[in-house]
DNA sequence: CGCTAGAGATCGTTCAACAATCCCGCAAGA
DNA sequence: TCTTGCGGGATTGTTGAACGATCTCTAGCG
C-alpha cells in the first residue's frame, strides 16, 4: 500500500492516494470473492453446503486456480471453511463458536467505548445515520435491513477508535455473526429490541458518559448472546 | 477447555484426533508457508524486500501456484504484504502501525486478565514455564530467545480465556509485532525488563488479584509501546 | 446385517503459455 | 536541467489441461 512515501503538503493528494487504493482493488480473485461473499452473507447458501469448484468455475467463468484463490480469501474471513481434500463449505456455527465470538466482541467493543475520549460530535454522525436507517427499516418491517443497520452501527462504533486492525477484527467478527443470524427463524425478535438500545447507547456517548455506556454495552451484548444461543438451541437441539 | 473433565475411557481417541489434525496439515502450500514464515520471523529478510516468485519457485522446488497460495497464507497473517502486479514484500511497520497494534493488544490482553475467574493453578503452568525459559535465556544472553519466551508468555496469557478466536487474533498480532522487533538495534533493552514484570504479573494472577494485574498490564504495555516507538524513531527518523 | 473393495467424483499440485502490468532507461521537447 | 512520452524487458495475473491423491458411495461379499 503506502509505506512512508513522499510527504505532500497538499491535502487533495492524500485524497487521490486514498481513492487510488480503491482502484487497485481489481484482482479477478477479489471480484470473485465479492460475489461469493454476497451470496454467503445474504444467506442464499444455507450453512453446511459445499461449494463445488467445478460448478463455480462454470458459473463464474474463471479458472480453477483463480477460484481457489478467492476461496482462500473468504476462508480467512471465516465466511467459508476449507477441509482438506473435501472442499469448501459455508460454516455452521455451534453454540461454542457463538460464545467464543461474543467473548471477542465484548473485548473489542467495550474497550473501544471505555477508552473513548470526549469526541467531536461530527464523528458520531455515522452512528446517528445507522440508528435512523434501522428505525426506518423497522417501520417498513425490513428485518434483514434492520439487522444490517445494527451491524453497521457496531462497526462504526469500533471505528471511533481509529484503529485499522480493530476495524478488521470487528468486520470479520460481524461477518461470521451474520451466519448465525441466518440460522434463526424469526429475524424480528433478533434485531428489533436493539434498535432503541443502540439509540440509547449513542446518547450516552454523545454526553460523554463512557463508563456507563460501556456497562450498558456489556449487558447489551450478553442479552444478545443469550437470545441468539436460545434461538440456536431451538433450531438445532442436537 | 477443562481437561480435568476429560472422559478417561476415550482419552486416547482424543490424542489420536489431535495428532491427526497435525497430519492433515500436510498441504504443500502450508509447508512452504512454514519455511517462509520462519525466514521472516527470524529476521533474515529485512523489511521492504521483495520476495520474487521466480527465485522462490526455483529455490523451493514448487510450482508458482503453490507458492502463491503460500503467499496468501502469510499475507493474511500479516507477515507479508501483497501489492497488485508488484509482488509480495516483507512489511515495514511505521509508528502508526505500532500504535495501532498496541491499541488492539491492550484491548485483548487486558480484557482477558480483567475477566479472569479464579483459576486452577495448573492452567498457569505454561506461563510459569515461559518465565523460566525467559530467565534462562537472560543468563545466557540469548536475547532473541528472551523475546520469544516473552511472546509465548503473552500468547499463553490470552489462551487462559479459552477463546480460539482471541488466540488467533493474538497470534497474528504478535507475529506482526515481531517484525518491529527486528527493526531495533539492541534486543536486550527491548526484552530484558519485561522478564521480571511478567513474573510479577504471574504472581498477581496466581493470587487472584486480577484487577491489579490488569492495571499493571496496561502500564506494562504502554511502557513497551513507548520504548518500541522510541527505538523505531531512532532507527528511522524519517 | 455389517464389512470390504472398487469405481467415480473431487481435490491437490504441477506445468506451460499468454495477457496485463510495472519498472527502468532513453530520447524529445520546453 | 527538468519534465514528458515512449519502448523493451522483467514480473505478475490468469488460464486450461493434466495427473496423482484422497474421499464418497455403492455393489458385492461373507
Amino acid at each position: 500500500m503506502d509505506p512512508g512515501r513522499a510527504l505532500p503538503e497538499v491535502s487533495w493528494l492524500r485524497r487521490v492516494a486514498d481513492e487510488a487504493r480503491v482502484l487497485d482493488r481489481s484482482s479477478t480473485a477479489e471480484r470473485v470473492a465479492d460475489v461469493l461473499r454476497r451470496r454467503v452473507t445474504e444467506g442464499d447458501l444455507p450453512p453446511g453446503t459445499r461449494l463445488s469448484e467445478e460448478q463455480l468455475v462454470a458459473a463464474l467463468r474463471v479458472s480453477r486456480n483463480t477460484l481457489r484463490e478467492a476461496f482462500r480469501l473468504l476462508t480467512h474471513e471465516r465466511l467459508l471453511v476449507h477441509e482438506l481434500h473435501r472442499g469448501v463449505f459455508v460454516p455452521q456455527l455451534d453454540a461454542a463458536a457463538l460464545v467464543d465470538l461474543y467473548r471477542l466482541r465484548r473485548a473489542i467493543e467495550c474497550d473501544v467505548v471505555r477508552s473513548l475520549q470526549p469526541v467531536d460530535h461530527g464523528l458520531l454522525r455515522p452512528l446517528l445515520d445507522d440508528v435512523a436507517a434501522a428505525r426506518a427499516a423497522v417501520t417498513g418491517h425490513g428485518w434483514v435491513a434492520v439487522g444490517t443497520a445494527n451491524m453497521r452501527f457496531h462497526s462504526h462504533l469500533v471505528a471511533l477508535a481509529g484503529s485499522r486492525r480493530m476495524d478488521e477484527v470487528m468486520a470479520r467478527l460481524l461477518a461470521e455473526l451474520r451466519l448465525a443470524f441466518h440460522a434463526v427463524a424469526s429475524p424480528r425478535v433478533l434485531h428489533e429490541p436493539y434498535v432503541e438500545r443502540n439509540a440509547a447507547l449513542l446518547e450516552l456517548l454523545r454526553d460523554g458518559r463512557f463508563a456507563e455506556a460501556a456497562d450498558e454495552l456489556v449487558a447489551y451484548l450478553h442479552d444478545s448472546e443469550d437470545q441468539l444461543l436460545g434461538a440456536l438451541r431451538a433450531a438445532e437441539p442436537s
